[in-house]
DNA sequence: CAAATAGTGTCTATGAGACAGTATACG
DNA sequence: CGTATACTGTCTCATAGACACTATTTG
């Protein structure tokens, strides 16, 4: 690479070969009270009739993340979400077009008010629990699928992006479930009520529900702060992975 | 997007526009106790003289890591370190010569054992304190050099990283002055001692340094699990930033 | 001996975890 | 009343932090 006298006059962009590059988003969601990810069912080659995570090129006008959110409604017709991004996936071979970096995201969306809409690249569009995935994904999209797992399972215990999954109002119980899923173990009831307001995130509202024993109070997250999230219920201490 | 009937034979690559794509590389090392980047100074348009992070357009036939140990060690010289995928910078006009898109990696050297070398590139090659690095970095730069170092300052504080930084044989008092340093706040020397005891990542060697005072032991880090590096001792509990 | 640096022992407050106890609903 | 669910109180043990103490060198 010599461009000794180069200037922005005659610096020729086309002199050398370029990777195509793509985002790809991985969205979760909680349905019934298990996490979920939503794929779609490609109708064109390459991997046709495989299911893969929604994505497509970028344009020459538009950032990475403003891609992201495009891509996302045109092929699902999901917005205005969590997202944030993931890993850069760009070995040599990974899409047999040709040299394709794909910058990934992932995405958190509660599931009620979203409908969901099937474009024109694909057959289906599906939100699978991630415990039951679809076989042969298109692509290397498995392994990025398996480190968005990892990484939102280790987040969601330092962060409290666990709460971009509830309804606007939920009992103490139900968040403390949430963490049973994510954690794989049953936690202290007594201790969760403790922790959980001792933390301070919470704001009791004067609604209850009604179920089989006693009613329970509903409550919501505070919104006091500047931004739009904050990060701070941890409730384990010890983690493993860490992006 | 209509590539009806498209298969490999007659996909055509050249058909959509195109971003470059670059690897930079923001290397770490502790010059003197204190945390040090690498910088080279550009010798060519856009931003000619200007000091900027190393890297440089991917080849086809590479990796993005690879393109990123390559790129460092044709630049600088320097090789064989830890190295990790940062961020994905890619905002339009953030490099006037044509859209490009931009995977950051941090990587930490000891500063014992690296020769610098001066490539065609570059006017020069220098190392800098974070806490004196030069104004008006090239391209956005700053903003990958901040982002860099608020990620190595939350991650050497419940990892091993900083460990990376130190020769074969410390004290364990110079270990308590690097995390002094990252934290920015004075640490207790007992408490210190028995914590970095407990977590027995460290192998006592029988060799002892003399100084001023009492003579103090000289330890290693033990390399006896499968990698080459553990994420295991996290000196405190609360943190910041996080990916 | 004093000064300087290295390293250990111990007290206390906090807080996580375990678990028992109380509250309010339905039938 | 019993059972089911919601919620609170309290005990114990581990440990982070503060800080005082001992150890080994030089001059």
């Amino acid at each position: 690479m010599e461009h000794q006298e180069e200037t922005a006059a005659t610096y020729d962009a086309s002199r050398y070969d370029r990777p195509s590059v793509t985002v790809d988003v991985v969205i979760f969601t909680l349905i019934e009270r298990e996490l979920h990810v939503l794929l779609v069912q490609r109708r064109h080659w390459p991997y046709e009739g495989c299911w893969a995570i929604p994505g497509g090129f970028i344009n020459m006008d538009e950032s990475l993340e403003q891609a992201a959110r495009r891509e996302l409604e045109e092929e699902t017709g999901v917005r205005d979400l969590y997202i944030e991004q993931l890993f850069t996936f760009g070995d040599v071979g990974r899409d047999p077009r040709t040299r394709v970096i794909s910058v990934a995201y992932i995405a958190i969306v509660r599931f009620d008010a979203q409908k969901l809409r099937v474009s024109e690249e694909s057959h289906d569009v599906r939100w699978f629990p991630v415990s039951a995935m679809p076989r042969n994904l298109a692509f290397d999209h498995e392994q990025i699928l398996a480190y968005a797992i990892s990484r939102l399972r280790s987040k969601l215990e330092y962060t409290t992006l666990a709460f971009q999954l509830l309804p606007e109002l939920f009992s103490i119980l139900e968040l403390k479930h949430i963490y049973e899923q994510i954690l794989g173990e049953k936690l202290d009831k007594g201790n969760f009520y403790r922790k959980i307001k001792e933390a301070g995130l919470l704001e009791e509202t004067n609604q209850m529900r009604e179920g089989r024993g006693r009613p329970t109070r509903l409550w919501r997250f505070k919104r006091d702060r500047a931004g739009d999230k904050q990060f701070v219920f941890r409730w384990r201490e010890d983690r493993g992975d860490r992006a």
